[in-house]
DNA sequence: GGCCCCGTGAAACTCTCCGTTAAGAGCGAT
DNA sequence: ATCGCTCTTAACGGAGAGTTTCACGGGGCC
């Protein structure tokens, strides 16, 4: 089971948004991509998913790039990862009606284990836990 | 995340010859595919990596067949499916340097989740809570 | 208008998944 | 010994998804 790039550059994409929330001025793709090495070109397709899926806002024009739609707090590490796959744990036993109901019950499990853990981490702790991180260099 | 087809013939093969496992006759390659519709000769290839991966034995000739190598209750959803598609739970961002460390710790926190509740599923749960679903239709 | 940035679609490339094919090797019966 | 049954192994190829790049369109601000 194995995750593509494409989840790795969005949750980092929109971290670099948190990170510049409270400053109210909009990033350029151009930047997020230099930051961390993401083909700007195939960071604008993620950006728009991001977009459609209501996590991110963007604005044109000379001042323009892309900021949070909501605060940090209010985002999930699951629901970015929602927005660029789909379903975050998908089985082909799903759908297949041929599939024991053991199995089936066992796919869930699965799936309800990764979707929770996901919902319970939001974009807020991750930025706490970086200063917090960055203070203890200080005491 | 999607798992491969692959991965469901897999726990189903393995569900297969765990309920056989009391009588003490080899079950053939063609007999686990028929009854689950999988493509036999890809079965071959997956029930030989199971093979490989200790969780089966296999027996050549007239009464040949396969059998698991342990009983149903020593064996987990979790070491199946990693017999088949190495870790359960894969990101770019392990080995990638430049993966910030808060990010790490997410997919770290995501893939205990998934293996955590893997390997907590045993095949012996499955047997036991499909014939307790049996017997409830004669109570 | 001219600049700067996002928006969109499509092409090319690579890689994995899925399934098939075919030839080889162990076991038992005749 | 030969034959039939079954697993063993390696290799192939089509299909589809993931990744990246390119080119052009369009909105907003000076």
């Amino acid at each position: 089971m194995k995750l593509s790039v494409k989840s790795d550059y969005a949750v980092r994409a929109v971290l670099a948004l948190a990170r510049r929330h409270s400053s109210d001025t909009a990033t350029r793709v151009e930047t997020i991509a230099a930051e961390h090495g993401i083909p700007p070109n195939y960071l604008v397709q993620i950006l728009i998913e991001l977009k459609s899926g209501g996590l991110v806002r963007s604005q044109r024009g000379k001042a323009g790039g892309y900021r949070l739609a909501r605060p940090p707090a209010e985002i999930s590490f699951g629901e970015v990862l929602r927005c660029v796959h789909g379903p975050l744990f998908d089985s082909p036993a799903f759908g297949d009606p041929t599939c024991p109901p053991e199995l089936r019950q066992c796919w869930n499990r699965l799936r309800d284990a990764v979707e929770g853990e996901a919902s319970r981490i939001h974009f807020q702790e991750l930025i706490d836990a970086a200063s917090e991180k960055n203070r203890m260099f200080y005491i």
